[in-house]
DNA sequence: ATGGCAGATATTGTATGCAGTTGCGAAAAA
DNA sequence: TTTTTCGCAACTGCATACAATATCTGCCAT
């Protein structure tokens, strides 16, 4: 098993009692460096799942997962439950919990709340844009117009999620920030898969300029639905792409059938 | 410790291989019966917090919680995790994880949150309500208004809760509906907290009448104005108890302070 | 040949043990 | 009496051990 894992850290497990210290030279992100075994472990299956390096439809073994990220089950147990809970996995009692598949129904709802969300964050941010903050969102948008122009595909990828972010942090609201981080996971995990098929790149690029214009006029109505209409969009091409390369997905579609994309 | 905890299940841990059949003879609240322990356990821990058996700021000790609630460490843990993704915990790292204390300023931006998510909902389910579910949420309104009538407390709450989840489930979106339940838990935890003071019953069964006649109407655009203001209305009432009854909570409020109510 | 059953194996669910860390209290110094 | 420091007890975090359950394989009966 552990077929598409692409990092085997630490294969063998250590035996008893024995220096852990140095065990995982370069893990995560940055300051979760000395956060617990369990956060680590989310950080990292979330970035293999979303990414498609754990297609839809792979069991996850406890045993062999923990081996291959160098800790032990508890840990590996707990980020599991955390990432279900997140809906990027699917829990079966007393069986292996398996990499949720996605089938057009469900990008099609995530996405409408997802665009809900943001709509609602636009507003509220409409009302409480700090000008540092309005400048900030300027900033992301050039960087991304930066990244377009020299057609680096993750950056720009990476500076779009930032400027969504941004905005809904601009709202001010905290558990709007959880809920909607708690969808974006699953909403990439989409977008990764149809990626490679549709870009829709220039267009994105105009509709997030008249959302940065809305917010800069404080005209909270219509930042709001441009904001629901962009989210909508990508829906659009994102199901459409999938529906191009994959099987009709009425169906649950069972497996790792949609990664099979070009 | 374990102060508020009104019902130590199994206070002596069982001690090794032994029939763990018909050991919690009628825990939770119906098909769970067989999930797993750390399901109950949240379900379980959910409930004491929510209802303020277990006050703001008490810390969770690992070891007492997993006795009294006749489980070990492991699946308590799991249990307590899964609670703090949801907000109703703070984990401290190496320290008690504690109940989070809820000041004011976390309450507006939650019941800010609920509203918005119920207005999509709303707006979703005017378009998508079936003559079934519209029969279903009549049938509920008006259980609400007996218990009303019948001025049983707790029911009259359960039937709200019901209702509100009722309108949510009938947007016909699982992600938005499981948003809106992470945000439900802290939100009945806060409106638990202010309910022996203040009601605001009759108000609050005009609006839901109001809110229902919209959506058999189809008004998708008032169905969500009128569930948003609702949920406003309801969040001023219990910020203002609160701050009847607690210290002006700029402050993070510390500890159980604000259980100190009448 | 095919269907179903029995043993064997693999994998989850739960409990327990051990090491590291934190906080608290007691004792000593000012 | 007040303050500082050292030591101890408690608790968390992680790993592992053990029990329960599901899956798989091959054999036997039909």
């Amino acid at each position: 098993m552990l077929g598409p894992m692409s990092d085997p850290v630490i294969p063998s497990q250590r035996k008893r009692g024995r220096p852990r210290k140095a065990a995982l030279p370069n893990v995560g992100t940055a300051a979760l460096r000395r956060a617990g075994l369990h956060v680590r472990a989310v950080e990292r299956l979330r970035a293999m799942i979303v990414q498609g390096e754990l297609a839809p439809g792979t069991a996850l073994i406890e045993g062999d997962l923990a081996q291959g990220l160098g800790l032990s089950r508890t840990p590996l147990r707990e980020a599991v439950k955390l990432l279900a809970q997140e809906g990027l996995i699917e829990l079966r009692a007393n069986r292996s919990a398996c990499v949720r598949s996605l089938d057009a129904r469900e990008i099609l709802e995530l996405f409408e709340a997802l665009a809900g969300l943001e709509r609602l964050a636009a507003e509220l941010a409409a009302r409480r844009l700090t000008p540092a903050g309005l400048r900030r969102l300027e900033e992301l948008q050039t960087t991304i117009e930066r990244e377009h122009a020299a057609g680096r595909r993750e950056a720009y990828y990476a500076a779009n999620r930032a400027i969504h972010r941004a905005i809904v942090e601009s709202a001010e609201n905290r558990p709007l920030a959880q809920a909607h981080a708690a969808l974006l996971g699953r909403a990439e995990q989409a977008r990764f898969l149809a990626l490679r098929l549709a870009h829709r790149w220039e267009e994105s690029l105009a509709e997030h300029r008249e959302i940065l214009a809305a917010l800069a006029a404080r005209d909270s109505e219509r930042a709001g639905r441009l904001l629901a209409d962009h989210v909508a969009h990508t829906a659009h091409t994102v199901t459409r792409a999938l529906a191009a390369g994959a099987p009709p997905s009425g169906t649950p579609t069972g497996d790792a059938a949609l990664m099979s994309m070009p």
